[in-house]
DNA sequence: ACCTGAACACCGTTCAAGT
DNA sequence: ACCTGAACACCGTTCAAGT
């Protein structure tokens, strides 16, 4: 269940003796999950990095999970750049947009995410603009709640089943998995290995797939209001 | 780097004292798994579940990574069922729809993916599938190339991103925490919270989500067919 | 040749003790 | 009141020893 935010004691003054705060901490442990990885993170590593002892942590958080709900927070900070201008399918364009390089700044996110759902209204404002953009756009309720979990497990999906190797590495790994297969069993993989091993990795694919789930949703909707 | 399935000692019979193959404990391994998740399957865990030590386990497989592969393949069984047949869209969501299938079926190939690529010839059958539909369509090989990662993140992106706990549960969950917005600040989340909270968990959405992004490539492939 | 217990360097968290 | 070392029940894997 996800745990409250609430602090242990209410007190204005860092009357701590490392005078940390919450989200200092979650800040440092934000560092360290998008340095290494969710495995990377452990309360020994996290309280080393900070100087202090282990179980210091324990003071501020209940539990390791309580301390992600915290991590989840430091990384969504809201889009400030975000301005609702032009046609419907432009504003979802930017938005996503603007989510997506978010998520490939803080791989946290989506390694989180992966574990279990994340509901903190800070992240739930994403689902709410796009709830928002499409009802102006004439969407129904039932409508705009399938778009919005389909653009949802795109942009996710994406980040999450991108590697955290270098755009390069992967490429050559791909290539090399292919080049491996038996020709005449693998015709088409083999035939257009290169097209296959470019479109695997690299973020320029991002946005030809997120034209293509804008173009279905497009469709839908023309032909909702046509017939 | 990907390790390759080869056997220890290259002998027809089971010369080994407890006569088990590499095929059958990957098969108890792809089990404790799909039913535990990837945490759940230990080195221990799964040697006392074969009635084991533990470290015989590392006389058929080098580490738990060479196992991880032997779990991939043991899940990753050709669809005997798939057939092609019908127009070139309808195929691809069948075979889809068959794989995505698996996914559900088993877990734990989702989990392993997420960790790092799945390059084995076994589980590349369904790029290869893929792409032979779309080159007999009329797709070119890049056009086809990020077709096929589209369709890709969505399918492993939709089961990564569906929770393993029951779809009422998730539902809940959802609605529950919709319901502890405000709501002036959500008004489109929370006067939706039914059709999200549906839209969020339960499969009839996938087929809702894989009928879009197919209406995407579609509609790209027309309009460069046209153009 | 095949199998395996003990040991090592880790985890998250409980508990009891320090200041 | 705040902090923390020791300890517990785990991990994957190395090593040396059993049959």
């Amino acid at each position: 269940m996800p745990s409250q935010p609430r602090t242990v004691k209410h007190q204005p003054g860092p009357r701590r003796r490392h005078g940390l705060t919450r989200e200092q901490i979650a800040k440092a442990a934000l560092d360290l999950i998008d340095a290494e990885g969710l495995d990377g993170l452990t309360m020994q590593r996290l309280a080393g990095s900070l100087g202090i002892g282990t179980m210091t942590l324990y003071g501020y958080f209940r539990s390791k999970d309580e301390l992600l709900d915290a991590v989840i927070d430091a990384a969504s900070e809201p889009e400030g750049s975000f301005t609702r201008q032009g046609p419907w399918r432009e504003q979802l364009a930017e938005l996503v947009r603007l989510n997506y390089r978010r998520l490939v700044r803080h791989p946290a996110l989506v390694q989180i995410r992966l574990r279990r759902p994340i509901l903190r209204p800070r992240s739930l404002r994403f689902g709410e603009t796009i709830l928002a953009i499409l009802h102006e756009a004439g969407f129904g309720a039932e409508e705009a709640a399938g778009a919005f979990r389909l653009i949802f497990t795109y942009v996710f999906g994406y980040a999450a089943l991108s590697p955290q190797q270098t755009v390069e590495e992967q490429r050559r790994e791909t290539a090399a998995a292919i080049a491996l297969l038996p020709p005449e069993q693998y015709p088409h993989l083999t035939d257009t290995a290169n097209e296959v091993s470019m479109a695997m990795a690299g973020e320029n694919q991002f946005e030809y797939g997120l034209q293509r789930v804008l173009d279905g949703v497009e469709a839908a909707h023309g032909r909702q209001v046509a017939g």
